[in-house]
DNA sequence: GCCGTTTTCGGCCCGACTGTTTTCAGTCG
């Protein structure tokens, strides 16, 4: 079982008991370990297996039998106990849109829904013919938003269900021009998770700074991006964008500024452990500010909130409850890598007509070197893919090699923008960790980019095999994109990590955090991993075309949310101490 | 059900919005 499967069995748990009425503090302690797991950067057989289930905050002696139990023999007793008796079907309808424990629990006895997508079906039958309004407690309006739900719910089965980065940037930034264009609007701020920088972002929420919070929501419902008004009221509007997404926006006065930022940025698990610290000196949080004794203290700043707690300023990458909160009691987190710091990409594709395995870049030697200095860099690495291996002789192979070298030393003593060029390639790794090319083409090479592209199923044993064979030549100086996942879409390949990362370290290879958005490899709980082994990480777009060289942004986000400073992150070296290193 | 450098008992975040209510429960974030 994944730990998301764990943490929903745990979910489901907190809604039999919230739909049973029972005691609310056993729902929220099964939803905070949930969401625990959820989050745990460990995979949580793992941590079973350890015998570290209590050290995740939020799973007790309980919950810890429980699961113990659950892996053991598949099934928890007391799991199956607390269910008896509840309908089936409550389960499906419960992840519609407005439908809670209480809700679906009545609607699966009315209407004797049935375990499945039938209950779904069943639900939106009986809503067509009205008999949702006849119950007690339910009405006509409560009938149609659930229908409305629905429809909407099996409209949106298939479709994609995060947003990479860059489309939740265009969407927020969409809605903050339109909301920018009232003169009561101050500021609009990005909230939850895409303030944080994670790797793919569900919902959009924004927070716009105004004192007339109330007719700023009256202008936010004439933005004609609106597809449907969720709700709306005096401060807060949620709705569905043309999109398809949702998008929260709400209003805060700016002398609680910071207030809200800290609230809505989360994450979820960073605030329940702030709140604990605020309990401990009698506090209590809220978006609106700290109240102590009663009186509430508000704050135009995030850092005057942290600050009112006893702690520094935690940068939102951080927020994800994972130590940051204790260190910066203590004054002592780290100083993260910023995009400024960044001096080179080591990851660029161009056009040069070689026979390579895979695509080839858009873009010549020269508008690549050019876009480099006009992001201030000192260097750049070319990176084409090696040439294919099929109908090319060794002989031809390196023969293609030295005349790329050559082409590009050409079209570099033409371009005088004093970029330094480093001549390399991505060679791939193979199933059986041998490389594309042979020691002695890579010997023609400044260094060489190794990566996976094919068998992208194989377990971690034969991966991780693979991967110590593959760094293993001359010259190979970073690991690119060492999962080979794409968000959305595949997992990629898991590792012995602390084998190949230790690999890493002592033999001066590069671990690549593959700026590009729809990789993100790798990811950023390993990255902390990498970080902590002091194994050098190099920050790389993988641009295929100039305009993606922009990327570097995305990358950087993910190294700051793996606790990266500047010191871990080769390519913030100035080209003196870099060519002592390539 | 979890948690504890004041506690092994007695606390546990809280505000916004909606609909069906005649004072509040359910849902959401």
């Amino acid at each position: 079982m994944t730990n998301q499967e764990v943490a929903e069995l745990l979910k489901l748990m907190g809604a039999a008991h919230e739909a049973k009425k029972e005691n609310f503090f056993v729902v929220r302690a099964y939803q905070n370990a949930a969401a625990s797991i959820e989050h745990a950067t460990s995979d949580i057989r793992d941590l079973w297996q350890e015998g570290k289930l209590k050290e995740l905050a939020g799973i007790g002696g309980n919950i810890a039998g429980y699961l113990d139990e659950l892996f053991r023999t598949g099934k928890v007793k007391h799991f199956e106990e607390e269910m008896r008796g509840l309908p089936e079907g409550m389960f499906e309808i419960l992840t519609v849109s407005g439908i809670g424990p209480k809700s679906a629990i009545r609607l699966a006895r009315e209407f004797k829904l049935v375990k499945g997508s039938l209950a779904l079906k069943k639900l939106q039958e009986v809503a067509k013919k009205g008999l949702i309004a006849k119950l007690e407690g339910f009405g006509e309006e409560k009938q149609k938003k659930i229908l409305e739900a629905i429809e909407e719910k099996i409209k949106r089965k298939g479709s994609r269900e995060r947003l990479l980065l860059p489309e939740a940037e265009l969407l927020a930034e969409e809605i903050k021009n339109y909301l920018k264009g009232s003169e009561l609007v101050e500021e609009v701020e990005a909230l939850g998770s895409l303030r944080r920088k994670t790797a793919t972002v569900g919902d959009v929420d924004l927070a716009v700074k105004t004192e007339k919070p109330d007719r700023v929501m009256v202008y936010l419902a004439k933005f004609p991006g609106i597809k449907k008004i969720i709700s709306t009221g005096e401060k807060t509007t949620m709705f569905i964008h043309k999109s398809g997404r949702q998008v929260d926006v709400k209003t805060q006065s700016g002398d609680k500024w910071g207030s809200i930022l800290q609230h809505y940025t989360g994450s979820k698990l960073h605030n329940i452990h702030l709140r604990q610290v605020a309990l401990e000196k009698k506090m209590s949080l809220s978006e609106h500010g700290i109240k102590k004794n009663g009186k509430l203290f508000e704050y135009e700043t995030e850092e005057d909130f942290y600050k009112a707690l006893g702690m520094d300023y935690i940068p939102p990458e951080l927020r994800e409850d994972v130590g940051e909160i204790e260190l910066a009691m203590k004054h002592r987190l780290p100083s993260l890598v910023e995009l400024t710091d960044i001096r080179g990409d080591f990851h660029l594709h161009t056009n040069l007509p070689i026979e390579t395995s895979h695509d080839m870049g858009a873009n010549s030697v020269r508008e690549l070197v050019a876009k480099a200095g006009g992001l201030g860099y000192e260097y750049v690495g070319l990176s084409d893919h090696n040439p294919k291996l099929l109908g090319l002789s060794e002989n031809k192979r390196i023969e293609v090699i030295k005349r790329r070298n050559e082409a590009i030393d050409k079209q570099i003593r033409s371009s005088e923008n004093g970029v330094k060029v480093f001549k390399g390639l991505e060679v791939d790794i193979r199933p059986d960790g041998e490389l594309a090319i042979s020691d002695e083409s890579l010997e023609l090479l400044d260094y060489a980019v190794v990566s996976v592209h094919s068998s992208l199923d194989q377990n971690k044993i034969e991966a991780t095999k693979r991967i110590l064979a593959g760094l293993a030549h001359p010259n190979v100086r970073i690991w690119g994109h060492p999962t080979g996942r794409i968000l959305n879409q595949r997992d990629g390949l898991d590792y012995d990590w602390e084998k190949v990362l230790e690999f890493c370290r002592d033999n001066n290879i590069w671990v690549e955090i593959n700026a590009s958005p729809m990789r993100l490899d790798l990811p950023d709980v390993l990255v902390r991993e990498a970080v902590k082994m002091g194994v050098k990480i190099v920050i790389d777009t993988d641009s295929h075309a100039v305009e993606q060289m922009d990327s570097m942004k995305y990358g950087v986000a993910v190294a700051r949310r793996g606790w990266a400073e500047k010191r871990d992150v080769i390519n913030t070296l100035p080209l003196s101490d870099m060519m002592k290193m390539v």
